[in-house]
DNA sequence: AAGATAATTGACGTTAACGTTAACTTTATC
DNA sequence: GATAAAGTTAACGTTAACGTCAATTATCTT
């Protein structure tokens, strides 16, 4: 299946681009993140699926589950005439938000723990250093 | 097995204090991640072992693998006279850092599309309203 | 010391997220 | 139009991270 220089891919051109296997890609669909049309029985990728990709594997990094990131593809796909949709819509992105925000901070207290780690790690080193220049 | 104001704690005490099950902290310490001492079979858990079930669960927060999270605790742990385990230390917190950092980047970014898509909401939602009262 | 309470060690079960054949059907290429 | 290459479904296997008994042993309280 060569797909000559267009916009529309196949599975394994979508694996290939995004580092993922079609196994992979086939098993999101299941999951109901990825609803690519058919030729015939092929499926076909357009660049709505291959953006949904790409935030499923962030999602992914984030440390989510693929339940949670169907839930977070959800709010694109929110139809924003409905009043109520919306009102659960907002319910859920404020979820989401405080979630990613605690995991932030999370985060940034790590960061900070490894680059103390970092620096005492370096003062030994060159104390050693010194020494070893001194005997 | 009751523990009167002391600052050790029992297995159960521990996991109440933390909310993880004993049977996790079990697990936990079959895969290496905690060394508790014994009162005879009884394992008993101190100021040192809270902390590294502390880092043990931010681990598991920020996403990563109890085979990360135990390679992280080592870090602590790590002989601090030894060159050359400095020099090993020194380039798993910088690997760290950086898988950290990049982590990082993907949570502002989608903390940033999700504000958006909040602000989205809430617009409509005005629009809406203003039209109902103009009804 | 004796019954209740708590801990310990197996061992098997479970869920998530795919991997890995296997058996077929399609599609592309010559 | 045959054959290779790619795609599809179905089904079982696998790993991580525990949950859930079950059978024993230990400990605490009275």
């Amino acid at each position: 299946m060569t797909s000559m220089m267009t916009d529309v891919l196949t599975i394994t051109e979508l694996a290939r681009e995004t580092g993922v296997t079609p196994r992979a890609i086939r098993f999101y669909e299941s999951k109901g993140l990825l609803t690519p049309r058919r030729a015939g029985t092929t499926r076909i990728y357009t660049y709505r699926e291959r953006g949904r990709l790409q935030l499923i594997l962030r999602g992914k990094r984030l440390g989510f589950s693929l339940t949670d990131i169907g839930e977070y593809l959800d709010l694109y796909d929110a139809d924003p005439t409905q009043h109520d949709q919306i009102l659960l819509l907002l319910d859920k992105v404020n979820t989401r938000i405080q979630e990613l925000e605690s995991q932030k901070a999370d985060l940034d207290d790590t960061l900070k723990e490894l680059v103390s780690v970092r620096e005492q790690a370096l003062t030994t080193i060159q104390n050693d250093s010194v020494q070893t220049a001194q005997a």
